[in-house]
DNA sequence: CGTCACCTTGATTCCGCTCAAGTGTGGTGG
DNA sequence: CCACCACACTTGAGCGGAATCAAGGTGACG
C-alpha cells in the first residue's frame, strides 16, 4: 500500500492505519451489503472475493495475496459489492474509510496512490476478462499458475513453489471450467513435466513451457 | 461526469475541461502504450475499447455510451493499457490528467468523485466477469441487450429500441462468444418474439421474457 | 451499380461439461 | 493418538453446446 510513497507521506498513512484484524480461515470478512466502513490491506495470508449472480450462481472474482488492497468496490456506493473469506489464516490491516478519506484530502501522494492502486485493480480485472473470453482451458490454468508465480515473486518468495490455497472448485470458478477440467489439465500439466503437484502445493518445473499455453 | 457534485464543485471541474474533441467512426481515440495526458468523457457517441493479447488474440473490453469516462487504467503505470476506438462519429471531452489532478488536490468533492467513478468502473468489470465466467450464450446476449437498455434508460432514451453499433464480431468478442452464435442467438431471440432486428437497429419486444433468460 | 464488409444459416467437429465412482486427506472428537 | 467422517480430489465415459468450416445473402458507400 505505501509503494512509492516518501517516508513522510507512510507516517501519515499510517496515522490512519491502527488496527490490523485477524481472519481465521474460512471466516468471511465483508459481504455484499455491508456499510463502507474499511478498506483491508492484507499483511499475511490470502483471501478470495465472490459475487453471487441473481440466478444463484458464484463466481471467484479474484484471489487476492499480501500487499493487496480489497473493498475498493465500495466506493461506487457506500456498499460493497463482493464478499472476501480467508482461505486460511490471515491478517488484514483495517483502514477505516472516513479517516483514510481525510487523509487522502490532506495528502496528494496518498491521493494519488489510491487513484494508481484503483486502476491497477481495473487493469487486473482487465487481465482476468481477457483469460475468459479468449483462451482455452489448459491456457487458463497455465495463466493462474504463472500469475500467482509472478505475484510472489514481486514480494521476494520464491517464484516455482508455492501453496495455492484455493480448492479445484475455486480455480474452476475463477477461470471459468469446472473443477473436473482444472484437475485433469493439472495432471496432464504434472504428466508433461510442466509442474509437480501434492494438494495444493504446486511446484513449476518448465516455466518456458508453461509459458508457451 | 459531474453527477453528484454541486454548481461549485462542477464549475471547478469545468475549468479543466475546455476542450472537446470529435473522434471519427473507425478512428482511434488512445493506444495501449499512449502517454497518460488525458481522461476522456463521452459527450456523445460510443466507443469500444479493446486488449490485444501476447499471442495476438483481441477482446472487446467494454461498450462505452454518452457519459462514461474512459482512460481510467493508465492511472496505473502512466500509460494506457486500451485501445479505444470510436463506433460511431463521437464527442468526447478531452480531461487533462495534470490539471485534473490538481483540480483533485484543490477540491476534495471530485477527488471522492473521481473514486466513486472508478469504483463504478470496477463493479462493471466484475459484472463482465460474471457473465463470462458463469453464462451461457444466449444468457450472455440477452444481458447486453438488458446491459444496453438500461444505460439508455438512464441516460433519458427510450430503453426498448436502440442502435447498437458493434459488429457481431465485436458483441462476440465483448461476450466471449463467436459471431456466428451471437447471430444465430439474435435470430432465435427474434423467432421466439423476445426481440425484433434489423441490422443494428434492436427492438426489445419482451423484457420479461429477456430477463429470464 | 459494383464492391466490400457484415451478416445469416447450415453441416460437422470437438472441447469441456455432466454424471458417476472411487481415492485421498485433514480436522474433530472419542 | 487414532478412528472416523465429511469434504476435496482424481479419473473415466458419454454427451452436448458452441466453435469451426463453408456458402450464400444483405446493405452501405463510393
Amino acid at each position: 500500500m505505501p509503494q512509492g510513497l516518501s517516508t513522510n507521506d507512510t507516517a501519515r498513512l499510517e496515522t490512519v492505519i491502527n488496527t490490523a484484524r485477524m481472519v481465521k480461515r474460512g471466516e468471511v470478512l465483508f459481504r455484499p451489503g455491508d456499510n463502507f466502513d474499511a478498506l483491508y490491506a492484507i499483511r499475511s495470508g490470502s483471501l478470495k472475493t465472490t459475487l453471487t449472480s441473481a440466478n444463484g450462481r458464484e463466481q471467484v472474482m479474484g484471489l487476492h495475496l499480501g500487499g493487496d488492497t480489497i473493498g475498493l468496490e465500495a466506493f461506487d456506493n457506500g456498499h460493497q459489492v463482493c464478499q472476501a473469506a480467508a482461505l486460511e489464516d490471515s491478517s488484514v490491516c483495517v483502514i477505516p474509510q472516513k479517516q483514510f478519506e481525510r487523509a487522502c484530502r490532506e495528502n496528494a501522494s496518498i491521493q494519488r496512490r489510491l487513484s494508481q492502486i484503483m486502476s491497477a485493480e481495473l487493469v487486473r480485472k482487465s487481465a482476468q476478462i481477457l483469460i475468459l473470453g479468449t483462451l482455452r482451458a489448459d491456457e487458463r490454468v497455465a495463466a493462474l499458475l504463472l500469475d500467482v508465480s509472478a505475484r510472489l515473486h514481486r514480494r521476494g518468495y520464491a517464484n516455482d513453489e508455492f501453496n495455492l490455497r484455493l480448492t479445484r472448485h475455486d480455480m474452476g470458478s475463477l477461470l471459468g471450467i469446472t473443477l473436473e477440467t482444472v484437475s485433469r489439465t493439472l495432471s496432464r500439466f504434472q504428466a508433461n513435466g510442466l509442474i509437480e503437484t501434492r494438494g495444493k502445493l504446486i511446484h513449476i518445473r518448465d516455466f518456458n513451457r508453461l509459458l508457451a499455453v
